[in-house]
DNA sequence: TATTGTTATACTCTATAACTATA
DNA sequence: TATAGTTATAGAGTATAACAATA
């Protein structure tokens, strides 16, 4: 059951996502990519040797076909490479090409640069805080 | 400038948008709507008295003629309505039909719900350094 | 002149269902 | 049978630019 308690938290949950969205907006259009190019770079940028279509779907909320479009599309620009797994003919590790990585770390500082900005005026403990919910409701990532 | 700790804070920041937008995502589709749409549902939810495009453009991070499409779809589907603005003949005020105000209020307890759910294990004070966080980062919301 | 909103256009994004190939 | 990924299809979402009407 829900509290009024709880609707403030939701709400400031909803609030810290537009924050977000609204970053990688600014950043991905700064650099030429769609919010969600950008943000499938920042994922990339994190995974070292490539990550697959599957495992980028889980991490982006799409299905895989979508995740084939999109990989497509930035592929399209020579920011991404396809790769075969070697320890699954099945399967492939998308990785980032240089264009792509320097794009992408492009992008994941401008995005952390803007959201710091933003947090500018936030206490340390405040921020440990949020760092510390953030871990426990999404302990996987 | 930014430091490795404040790596760790816009990554828990990027982390709790994902969760944000997973609810969105689930709550939406168990009511036949878009993520797009649900968030749209929720903002007129809390809009007393209709809600201008041009504000509905600023609430959720979208150009005016995207809010006019989206506007369009879940008119069709006779969830709100375009009223007439009393004080400015250019302006419109979106208002949720009776459907939609059954919907939206739906999506909104289902989103709270679950982002509730979700931070289940959160102790009290990290609930409460989450909100003031976003209200220190979003005043105006 | 500035603001509110729409239209026209061209993409991108996304899901569903059916498919191939490998495990 | 199950999993990794693609294709085909259809619709939703979005931005840009040009427009109309009102402020």
């Amino acid at each position: 059951m829900s509290t009024a308690e709880d609707l403030g938290f939701a709400t400031a949950l909803v609030r810290l996502s537009h924050l977000v969205q609204r970053a990688f907006i600014d950043v991905g259009r700064s650099h030429d990519l769609t919010p969600q190019q950008a943000q499938l770079l920042c994922v990339l940028a994190q995974g070292e040797k490539g990550v697959g279509m599957t495992e980028l779907g889980r991490m982006l909320n799409l299905e895989k076909s979508s995740v084939t479009g999109l990989v497509d599309r930035v592929q399209r620009r020579a920011l991404v490479e396809r790769v075969a797994d070697a320890g699954d003919r099945r399967a492939l590790k998308i990785t980032l090409t240089e264009e792509g990585l320097r794009l992408a770390n492009a992008a994941h500082e401008g995005v952390v640069e803007k959201l710091e900005e933003m947090a500018s005026e936030l206490p340390v403990d405040q921020r440990e805080a949020v760092a510390a919910a953030a871990w426990r409701m999404a302990p996987e990532g």
